[in-house]
RNA sequence: UGCCCCGUGGUGUAAUUGGCAACACGUCUGACUCUGGAUCAGAAAAGUUUAGGUUCGAGCCCUAACGGGGCAGCCA
């Protein structure tokens, strides 16, 4: 197990670890605490996972258990390998190791077999001849019992080959099914003889064809919760129902070792979606560039963004784990890794949308070196220099000619500093024959040079520029949450209605310090004033590509708006 | 209309297991600042869905009502 966790400081108490403490005491699992996460392949994993990943390996940590990663692949009409690579991929990056313990359910297919064909000769379980739609009609509904199946008292022997038959591939795909034995009068519709094998010719991505029939996940769960140790089984609320069938299959089957099932709620973030299924949806019809785009809130979407792993571990600590249906403030999330970055991410100077300034009293060829602090909340990280020179680029917002009230920066009669450089002053702007400001001259006041002795005065505004001929351009990329509204999932409606048609704005010229050149993939920056910015993993030495992972805290936008 | 689960500031999660509700995010002030960032100080905001009951005492226990969610795949 990963023991740099060393962000997970707090236990951070809930139910579940109450009852686990409570396991403890009683010495129901002799001592041991032993999870898993059990995922389908059948999708990218998204922050609802991490939520559920969190949980299972953050307990295992610290009750010095385990945690299994374990694939519920019992449907393999639905499941591909590409998302069982993507899966670990993400968990190990989460900062997660399940070491030598990477199972499949369908590792257990020969033993799932083995105890259907016990059910069987106890009398516990049938071959089924109805069809789908019979199935239904038999079941009854949420208010009337249903009713038993015609084949419900067919002879053990019978079932027995007629069972061996559907392994062998002798009937077509949905013809029969093997059921369980239980109630057709249970007010829990789960227990109303439900189906635990079904038949579908379909290759597995790890089993081939050597099967004809697959367990379903009711069946296949808990007995490989049971074979795997598995001391306590957490899942989402809507399994609450099926606790009643998880237990019935491991007492009729008398199994030593008895999992508990815990259901927890699943996590729900405003302005996004997170059900697999419109996911899908989103990276079928292009709405995103894929699975990782980074307005995604899968895993892989939040890593491209340049999200940290320890930025999501911390806010699946600040979120909880209780029961009862939730939905999360985005603006957590953003907390989450707006706290973790302000420590680690060097700062840069970019201008996004440039504007030219000439200061028009500085020496036309004088360059300087300025000395500019790479984290002021890290001494460590020590510092660099930036060319200085008469022409720039500073930011189009950080000049009105005309200004609102309490606007700080340049504007005519409004001096502002040039971080790391001098107090500059307006004189003229320049403009295009439409009336549209191309270009600013100012002037400089050479004795306010910033760390020397006279540059104590002071001004109200601080804005970021870049030297005109000492940048590199670049393509950056602005995202937005993917939707306008706080639920885009309401009932009844189509999400996509919501999507939020400025979710990425794509700047095609910014100016940004020099050495941005080399940078690193993975490497993180912020670009002061504006927020945290990574490369994307399409950028090329030949077009360099930032995206931004979240913009700083804006007080000012909030004063705009309030007018 | 059957069964199951859940109701604590705007949003989440707590409350030493019965002792007059805390923390985080957000919001709003103010201070500081060569990032309108960060930081610091402070404020507003729930009397715990409602009504009964038990108790000296209930957010925690009991009952009922109301509200929200889940369940009728050969999905997980």
């Amino acid at each position: 197990m990963d023991a740099d966790l060393s962000d997970s400081k707090k236990p951070a108490i809930n139910f579940i670890r109450e009852i686990i403490d409570k396991d403890l005491v009683t010495n129901k699992y002799n001592q041991k605490v032993h999870t898993r996460f059990p995922p389908e392949p059948n999708g990218y994993l998204h922050i609802g996972h991490a939520k559920s990943i969190c949980l299972n390996f953050g307990i295992a940590i610290d009750y010095n258990g385990q945690c299994n990663l374990r694939f519920d692949d019992t449907n393999p009409s639905k499941e591909e390998i590409e998302y069982v690579n993507s899966i670990q991929e993400d968990v190990h990056w989460l900062g997660f190791d399940w070491e030598d313990r990477l199972f499949y359910a369908s590792d257990y297919f020969e033993r799932l077999y083995n105890c259907a064909v016990q059910l069987i000769k106890d009398g516990k379980a049938f071959v089924c001849d109805l069809t789908a739609d019979q199935l239904r009609e038999y079941r009854g509904t949420l208010t009337e019992a249903g009713k038993n199946s015609p084949y419900r008292n067919r002879s053990i022997e019978e079932n027995l080959t007629r069972f061996e038959k559907m392994k062998n591939g002798d009937f077509p795909d949905g013809t029969h099914t093997l059921r369980a034995k239980i109630d057709m009068a249970s007010p829990n519709l789960n227990m109303r003889d439900p189906v635990i094998y079904r038949i579908l010719k379909v290759p597995h991505h790890r089993t081939g064809d050597t099967w004809y029939i697959y367990p379903m996940y009711d069946f296949a769960h808990g007995i490989s919760d049971a074979y795997e140790g598995i001391t306590h089984s957490i899942c989402t609320l809507e399994f609450e129902d099926h606790r009643p069938l998880y237990d019935w299959f491991l007492n009729e089957l008398n199994f030593k070792h008895h999992p508990q099932q815990i259901e927890f709620a699943r996590l729900n973030l405003t302005y996004t979606v997170m059900s697999k299924r419109k996911l899908l949806q989103l990276v079928e019809e292009k709405i995103v560039d894929g699975w990782d785009d980074p307005r995604m809130p899968t895993i892989s979407g939040l890593r491209r963004r340049g999200y940290s792993p320890e930025s999501i571990r911390n806010f699946c600590d600040r979120i909880g784990v209780a029961k009862r249906e939730n939905v999360i403030d985005v603006a957590l999330l953003e907390h989450s890794i707006r706290e973790d970055l302000n420590k680690k991410a060097q700062r840069v100077m970019g201008v996004l949308r440039p504007m030219k300034v000439v200061i028009i009293n500085y020496p036309e060829h004088q360059t300087e070196e300025l000395e500019a602090v790479n984290n002021p909340e890290d001494p460590s990280m020590g510092s660099r220099k930036v060319i200085f020179s008469r022409e720039l680029y500073i930011e189009k917002d950080d000049f009105k000619e005309d200004p609102p009230k309490k606007y700080f920066r340049l504007s005519p009669g409004n001096e502002v500093r040039l971080r790391y450089g001098y107090i500059i002053k307006y004189v003229d702007a320049i403009k295009d024959a439409s009336g549209e400001i191309i270009e600013v001259h100012c002037t400089y006041d050479p004795e306010t040079k910033s760390g020397s002795a006279q540059s104590q005065r002071k001004v109200k505004g601080t804005i970021h520029w870049v030297s005109a001929n000492n940048n590199i351009s670049s393509e950056v990329r602005l995202y937005d949450r993917l939707f306008n509204t706080e639920i885009p999932e309401g009932k009844g409606k189509d999400f996509r209605e919501n999507l939020n048609p400025k979710s990425l704005e794509i700047l095609s010229d910014c100016k940004l310090e020099m050495f941005l050149k080399d940078t690193k993939p993975g490497e993180t920056f912020q670009f002061e004033r504006q927020g945290y910015f990574c490369l994307d993993k399409h950028s090329s030495n030949k077009n360099l590509v930032f995206n931004r992972t979240v913009a700083l805290r804006d007080s000012w936008t909030k004063i705009e708006n309030q007018k």
